[in-house]
DNA sequence: AGATTAGGTGACCATTTGGTCACGTGTCAA
DNA sequence: TTGACACGTGACCAAATGGTCACCTAATCT
């Protein structure tokens, strides 16, 4: 199992987005608080969190009896940068950009 | 099956992945051309290429009974922009530059 | 026309994956 | 110190996934 397998697995599952969302929207979640945003047991959610973290996509940190989930972006970036190189990335972060302001004014 | 669940499935595979590279390095091959970089059958690839395809991260075009295949980077950008806002990639790509600089040097 | 080449479909099977549960460990508070 | 709380492990099962094969259509070449 290679490095970036990890990551890409870890993407490969909706409900492991959803808690990456999550703590896109605020770091240092423990797992009882984003137990409370899936329908499943603790028990898938722990097994999910467990990739996401083998993966290095999240980052943990002890406090007491608690766990403390943060995202890690970096993994990500290199994603994109495997599939687009510096000139494409000029021209295609305009033309996103463009659709998105496109989408908002409607 | 929603949009995005299409491109991370597509891109959880090795092979796939492979054949994202291939592409990434020259676009416009071929089913057979791409069939020689790997270990596997005729069908294998195809099937492969068939996911990629729905999930838009490659583009076809049919000439005469060849189909040729084309890498297209849109769906990789979003993936990017879900979980790094724009400040945060300031600083996540000077970090990853300056990480990819320094093991060149080494 | 006949042979060859490029690509396509549906069924099938072994393996992987997502989810739950019984049970266990360390931490906090009354 | 007793009980509740937050998290962890290993076994287990149903469903999804990766890969192959028999068989097929359409374009190309001699």
């Amino acid at each position: 199992m290679t490095d970036d397998d990890l990551v890409f697995k870890a993407l490969a599952d909706p409900t492991r987005r959803l808690l990456l969302d999550r703590l896109f929207e605020r770091d240092g979640r423990t797992l009882t608080e984003l137990e409370s945003d899936v329908e499943m047991t603790r028990f898938g959610v722990m097994k999910h969190l467990r990739l996401l973290e083998d993966a290095g996509l999240v980052i943990t940190r002890k406090s007491g009896r608690e766990k403390l989930h943060f995202l890690n972006p970096v993994p990500i970036r290199l994603i994109h940068d495997r599939w687009i190189d510096k000139y494409t990335e000029r021209r295609i972060t305009a033309l996103v950009d463009l659709k998105s302001e496109l989408e908002n004014k409607a």
